[in-house]
DNA sequence: ATATTCCCCTGGAAGC
DNA sequence: TGCTTCCAGGGGAATA
């Protein structure tokens, strides 16, 4: 479900809530999510450690506490947050249940179980944790250029659309915007990484950055089950311009062609035909200029 | 090494 | 109506 602009709006919806509190006591109700769970894993940041921090790094939430110690979420494709009043009752898929030192109880929902939450370590120096130390850099980061595009595309074959699903390579692009990226930058899907000069590779950097600030300023999107903390829906579903379209003329070209949908690495692509062909487009030069 | 395929799990929509 | 099949915002392990 989520990706960088759904996580960034639970993540922001729910810093006010965590911040400066403790949590006094939790219940789990399921022996696992990803990884083994259980009431011992949070042994360590209950009652007395605070929050001091809670923020993003791709699609995962840190919430940070004043002992050095980090609860690291990951929602997976079904999960989410609901912040309840003191006494509320449990939902089915509540897995665990943070009671809050201000009397809220902070409930984490996952019907597929493919999200995950662990308990992390700081360094002495306060480093990030092990486990998101492979990541690639944010899309928003200054240090996400074309240039390391193009060197870490450089031996790479695979589709344009599954490098960006790689979060060794950029972290926090998911399905849903990594066609849109490619849409808006009129590059092919299939496109090996490899064959992208650096002009192209501007533009795609644009592109993303572009369609996640527009999704984090609606509040993600909501295609079926995903909601923020106070159980409202991401709006940018609406102004979504091929994925989920299949079969719609393309907004974008005035309708000269359908999107179309295809299979990459078992996920959906979409996309328009006539705004992103997929032959190079071979461009006029003088005859001893370099292509490419 | 790089790049797919499979698998984890539940629920909703579509097909028969 | 009811049963079956397919599909889904992710990611890690197993496999070519």
């Amino acid at each position: 479900m989520p990706e960088l602009p759904e996580v960034e709006t639970v993540c922001r919806a729910l810093r006010p809530h965590l911040l400066e509190r403790s949590i006094g006591d939790v219940t789990v109700h399921a022996a696992r999510l990803r990884g083994p769970l259980g009431r011992e894993l949070f042994a360590d940041i209950l009652g007395g450690p605070t929050v001091v921090d809670v923020r993003r790094r791709a699609k995962y939430i840190i919430v940070e506490f004043d002992n050095l110690r980090a609860l690291v979420l990951h929602l997976g494709m079904s999960g989410s947050f609901r912040l309840c009043p003191a006494g509320s009752g449990r939902q089915r898929h509540d897995h665990i249940v943070w009671f809050l030192s201000d009397g809220h109880q902070w409930h984490m929902n996952d019907p597929r179980r493919f999200g995950s939450v662990e308990l992390c370590q700081f360094d002495c120096r306060g480093g990030i944790p092990e486990r998101l130390q492979k990541l690639g850099p944010d899309p928003f980061d200054a240090m996400f250029t074309a240039a390391l595009l193009l060197q870490m595309f450089r031996s790479r074959s695979q589709p344009v659309k599954n490098a960006l699903l790689d979060q060794t390579v950029v972290s926090g692009i998911g399905n849903i915007y990594a066609s849109e990226a490619l849409h808006l930058a009129e590059i092919a899907p299939d496109s090996p990484c490899s064959a992208l000069p650096l002009k192209t590779l501007e533009t795609l950097i644009v592109a993303v950055r572009n369609v996640l600030a527009s999704a984090v300023e609606c509040g993600g999107s909501t295609i079926r089950s995903y909601r923020t903390v106070d159980g409202s829906e991401g709006k940018f579903a609406q102004r979504l311009l091929v994925y989920g379209r299949d079969g719609e003329p393309c907004a974008r070209c005035g309708g000269d062609a359908e999107i179309q949908k295809m299979v990459q690495a078992g996920r959906s692509t979409f996309f328009c035909p006539a705004c992103q062909p997929r032959e190079r487009r071979t461009i006029k030069r003088h005859p001893h200029g370099k292509n490419a």
